[in-house]
DNA sequence: GACTGAACTATACC
DNA sequence: ACGGGTATAGTTCAGTC
């Protein structure tokens, strides 16, 4: 009998003998690798209706003991029954627990189950991973000790696993401990040919401690200035060889690439197959294996006993909605978190480098894996913490959507509610739950156009949580019919009606928001970056919370409660307005959760203590609190009317800081002459007061434009491509453009970010697309385009508020008019 | 050929 | 297919005169 400390990373799972089995791949606390083999009971639930007797029972139970099956070349029977008290959807009942040998078996002997007294059949459809760490509660990412035997030849290809120790468990108790240091691999390839496997493998980059290195078959012709990171090869076979062998060497936890699902890691894989080269690098001498993950998408790259991690698709569910980058490119992502960018390298075909360029090129290609690696490490407390929250295996948190990590979140914090699994939707499900009719959503003020002065914003803490929490809102909860002290609220044009006993999903929210706030104030008691990842995870737990009860693809759906919500948060939001209004303060502008207000003389202390007085007035865990008070502020029109425009508004704060939202400022599909001159309008005007320093401004230029003495760098406009290329039924600016590239066998694909800019043609022009240039093409600007589609309508509407007509500026004026371009 | 509203498309706000 | 609804605005498309 062996002891060892051990921390949980990768866990697979195989059969032996028609048996599951899970192998979980970590450390020890000394730094050895080491592997645990186990298993553990196989079930799933059979709800009974309550009006049955015991008789009837006991026949079920003994025929479904009777059941068998012997299907894809495996023998599977149910081994034992038992009748256990549970709770399924909140409501006490009696439930057998359906004991088989096979986990993959478990839905096709459910299907056997055909006794009318049985209403539901679940918890078949976690995966035997999942049900694995519920069933054993040995948590990813979380330290235990391990006794058990060596594992010895019971196994197959145990032996041949590359591992320092190999462990048949026998007990197991988690102990503290927070040292874990993950070893890491960044990697990243170049190549001829953006298609997979459609070119050569130029060159690989690999970073991990300590260890750089760029490996090739590239020579250049500056051999003498050889810098040290640099392993020549003979050809692409060798180079992949070379980069399993590196692999093995330095057998990392992690193997970590930037879209390395998408790209390097299956390019790699096409490339093996067709040199014939295996690209053995998984612990067990296996290759990459690409799988839809658990409910599809794109494919993901695994590689047993290491984690491959593709850090893009984290970064996109984690961070990018509080991110200012315009796209999640490396360079704007490690710009933005690392302040560091990808080396300046303009990527030509392999044939067209000359010599002496390929070391730019080595260089550009490390500089990838190295950002790759900071990023991992900059991301690392984060993802440590959703995978010991969420208890899921990090290859499978590194990949969730916000959805998925909310009901891992769920389906680990059942047991104390004794709660049986819900289902996940089924195909048909999904297609009838996606055709359902939209609920009403938040409310917005509409806002009377203006500069105004002196002005409160308060706002609702975790808005949809806290009405979720306050009027317990959930599947669960829903009542069939109104009973006596239920919730009743109309949606859809239905009324609905919640239980006023706790739920568990609004528990499990209530437990969130107060760790939230725990860690939060931890966090600002004695800041690290554990903490503040604590405490980041569980307000992204907590904000995803009500779009998760309304997603078709949710076990726990629920659009009753989602839409009761909505409804709830207009009644509170209107309702605060008013109050706010006949307090004596004037609402000039509220989006969901927010009020902003005019102070009309009054001061910061007396605004609130007033909010003090409205926090008394809010019911269960609903609270409003300050955002901000902010010096001036300006609203303006639709373009189109003279109502005042929803979500677009620019404040500024005692400090000058600028708050601006929805303005073209904001928005990528502007060029940047639009958006700079916009940005400078709004900032003079909200420094000074008035127009007149901006006007001033814009007549330069306008003159600028005119004289073409505008770089074209700033006349560029992006635009991303939604989908493939010809499923567009609209012929856009952006797929004009997106179409020349493709002429000039410029990749592109869905998702791309296309740039082009908008070009005086010779023939008659009718419409925009006709002027469309990519950026590398000769051509002038057309002046009459940037004047009046970008220039003026970013600006016209904050001039209106002064009662200035931009048009007659840019026309007027003894110069030539609009027209005559 | 000019004009108009609807459809399509992208992006932002919360 | 992989959180929700609300909102603005540009460009094209298809119809009218």
């Amino acid at each position: 009998m062996i002891t060892s400390d051990f921390i949980p990373i990768e866990y697979d799972s195989f059969d032996f003998q028609g048996r599951n089995y899970i192998r979980i791949i970590g450390r020890n606390s000394k730094g050895k690798r080491v592997c645990i083999l186990d298993s553990c009971d196989v079930y799933f639930w059979a709800i009974l209706n309550e009006k049955i007797n015991q008789k009837r029972l006991d026949k079920i139970i003994k025929r479904i003991k009777e059941i068998q099956l012997d299907t894809k070349g495996r023998k599977t029977k149910v081994e034992s029954v038992e009748v256990h008290d549970k709770n399924f959807l909140e409501k006490p009942v009696k439930a057998l627990k359906i004991f088989c040998t096979n986990y993959k078996d478990l839905h096709e002997i459910a299907s056997e189950l055909n006794f009318p007294e049985i209403e539901f059949r679940r918890g078949y459809d976690l995966g035997f991973i999942t049900h694995y760490i519920l069933e054993k509660d040995i948590k990813p990412l979380c330290w235990y000790e391990i006794q058990g035997d060596i594992a010895n030849g019971k196994f197959p290809g145990i032996e041949n696993l590359d591992v320092d120790l190999c462990i048949e468990l026998q007990k197991v108790k988690p102990i503290e401990n927070e040292n874990f240091k993950p070893k890491s691999l960044s990697y990243d390839i170049e190549t001829d040919d953006i298609k997979i496997g459609e070119g050569e493998i130029l060159m690989i980059s690999l970073v991990s401690d300590n260890f750089k290195k760029v490996i090739t078959w590239k020579k250049s012709g500056n051999k003498e200035k050889d810098w040290g990171n640099i392993e020549y090869v003979k050809d692409e076979e060798e180079l992949l060889r070379a980069f399993i062998k590196h692999v093995k060497e330095i057998s990392p936890d992690f193997l970590v690439g930037y879209f390395s699902d998408g790209f390097d890691l299956p390019y790699l894989r096409a490339r093996a197959e067709k040199l014939k080269v295996p690209l053995e690098i998984g612990l067990d001498g296996s290759q990459p294996k690409f799988s839809r993950g658990r409910t599809g998408g794109i494919f993901t790259g695994k590689v047993l006993g290491i984690v491959h991690i593709d850090l893009l698709k984290f970064i996109q569910t984690a961070y990018s909605p509080y991110m200012q980058s315009e796209t999640m490119s490396l360079n704007e992502v490690s710009k933005e978190f690392l302040g560091e960018e990808k080396k300046n390298f303009k990527i030509k075909h392999s044939s067209l480098i000359e010599d002496h360029n390929w070391e730019d090129y080595y260089e550009y290609n490390l500089q990838d894996s190295v950002l790759t690696s900071k990023l991992f490490d900059k991301i690392w407390p984060d993802l440590l913490e959703f995978t010991k929250i969420m208890q899921e295996p990090i290859f499978d948190i590194s990949r969730n959507g916000m959805s998925a990590n909310v009901e891992d979140y769920i389906i680990h914090n059942l047991k104390k509610f004794n709660e049986i699994p819900e289902k996940r939707p089924i195909h048909d499900e999904i297609l009838q739950r996606r055709q359902r009719e939209r609920y009403e959503g938040a409310f917005v003020f509409e806002p009377t156009p203006g500069l105004y002065e002196d002005i409160a914003f308060f706002d609702f803490t975790s808005f949809w949580p806290s009405i979720i929490v306050t009027y317990n809102l959930s599947r669960s909860t829903l009542l069939e019919k109104k009973i006596e002290n239920s919730t009743e609220i109309e949606v859809l044009g239905k009324k609905v009606y919640f239980s006023k006993k706790p739920g568990f999903f609004p528990q499990m929210l209530k437990e969130i928001i107060e760790k939230r706030k725990k860690y939060k104030k931890e966090l600002s008691e004695k800041p690290d970056a554990m903490k503040r990842a604590r405490s980041n995870a569980y307000k992204l737990l907590a904000n995803a919370s009500y779009g998760y009860m309304g997603f078709f693809g949710a076990r726990y759906y629920c659009p009753e409660a989602s839409g009761a919500a909505t409804a709830i948060g207009r009644i509170w939001s209107k309702k605060t307005i008013d109050e706010i209004n006949n307090a004596g303060y004037t609402t000039i502008y509220s989006d969901t959760d927010s009020i902003s207000f005019l102070l009309n003389k009054r001061s910061k202390t007396e605004a609130l203590s007033f909010l003090k007085e409205l926090n008394k007035r809010l019911p269960g865990i609903m609270e409003l609190e300050l955002e901000g008070f902010f010096k001036r502020g300006i609203w303006v029109t639709k373009r189109t009317g003279k109502i005042g425009a929803k979500k677009k508004y620019a404040l500024i704060d005692e400090n000058k800081k600028l708050k601006i939202r929805g303005f073209e400022t904001v928005r990528r599909d502007w060029c940047n002459l639009a958006r700079k001159v916009q940005n400078n309008v709004i900032k003079h005007v909200l420094e000074e007061g008035n127009e007149k320093k901006s006007l001033e401004y814009l007549k330069e230029v306008i003159n600028q434009i005119k004289k073409r003495g505008v770089n074209k760098e700033d006349l560029i406009i992006k635009t991303q491509l939604k989908k493939p290329l010809l499923e567009y039924k609209a012929i856009s600016p952006h797929v004009i453009a997106a179409r020349r590239m493709k002429e000039r066998n410029i990749p592109i694909s869905q998702g791309n970010v296309i740039e082009y800019f908008i070009a005086e043609s010779q023939g008659k022009k009718k419409l925009v697309r006709d002027g469309v240039k990519l950026p590398q093409e000769e051509g002038n600007y057309d002046i009459k385009y940037y004047l009046k589609n970008q220039l003026i309508p970013s600006v016209e509407n904050i001039f209106q508020v002064f009662d200035i007509d931009i048009n007659e500026i840019a026309e007027g004026k003894k110069q030539t008019k609009l027209g005559d371009f």
